[in-house]
DNA sequence: GCTTGAAATTGGAATAATTCCAATTATCAG
DNA sequence: CTGATAATTGGAATTATTCCAATTTCAAGC
């Protein structure tokens, strides 16, 4: 899992913003979550960054999601009480939402197109002030077939 | 905690539709919760209701509330990663999302007019059934003083 | 009122994602 | 290179929740 020149140096500004060093994990980490589709759980990115750095422990790798969700690189996303997981956060000011197949299990990225988030942040009471916006849809996709593994998902 | 005739009608219909018995543990989470107006998690419930039922068990109260919620009586609201929030679902057709106050720890009910869930269901492809729709919002309400004791959140 | 089978409740053990911690290792500045 | 600081690590701890087997409650027919 090797990192593009470009992404590379989004991580590295990101994490000097903080005063965090860039490392091997760190690096690794970003690349597999900045490489996946799929919304992986920590355990499933554990697995995939084990085969380029065999040694990095998941602690680790929880310690680096937490950073990285910190740093706006990328996203955590909560079902329910199901186990966090994680996607590359889009360029600023594109938000989405997530669609949860409750048959095949699968997360569909809903595009929300800033008129849709400007009708949002009318409803609220001026005096709140908006950090974070979680909007999952869960539901059946007729057009998405179960995976014959399903421990893809 | 006493039940309104109204709402025990209510409570009965719905589980007797699903062919389920109508318990003083039912009757008394229900109370509960319906009388909430601040999303407790299960343990908050867990020991309003034992000032009324004292040997309720903590199991009961989980039971329960995954049965309330399955009948369509109660919403279960969760921010992240932290404990699930119960709240009495509003009257059929009214959705409303949650504003998580990072904060002081409240949550405030914010409701969302038909057209804004028109629009949404547009968002989204037309072979994606709807099941369920979360929108938490999180950030600070700078209208709401920090409580005195923040045991009551 | 009894009996009986199904459903509900119970206490305690088990689960599992995540966090914590103290010890080691890596990194950067000087 | 060296010291100071930050990051990583393995394993233990946490904690909300679920599971389970045993008991209790219930509703309906007798």
């Amino acid at each position: 899992m090797m990192l593009p020149t470009q992404a590379k140096q989004t991580l590295e500004s990101a994490l000097a913003e903080k005063g965090l060093r860039s490392t091997r994990q760190r690096e690794c980490v970003f690349a597999v979550v900045a490489a996946s589709e799929d919304h992986p759980t920590a355990d499933a990115i554990y697995s995939r960054v084990r085969e380029s750095l065999s040694g990095i422990s998941l602690a680790t790798v929880y310690n680096t999601l937490e950073t990285l969700v910190s740093c706006g690189l990328i996203r955590q996303v909560n079902f329910e009480r199901e186990p966090s997981r994680y996607c590359p956060s889009s360029e600023t000011g594109k938000h989405h939402a997530h669609f949860h197949c409750t048959r095949s299990g699968r997360v569909f990225d809903i595009h929300l197109p800033d008129s849709f988030m400007k009708d949002l942040e009318a409803l609220l009471p001026p005096m709140f002030r908006i950090e974070k916006i979680d909007l999952c849809i869960s539901g059946q996709n007729s057009g998405d077939e179960l995976p014959h593994d399903p421990g893809q998902i």
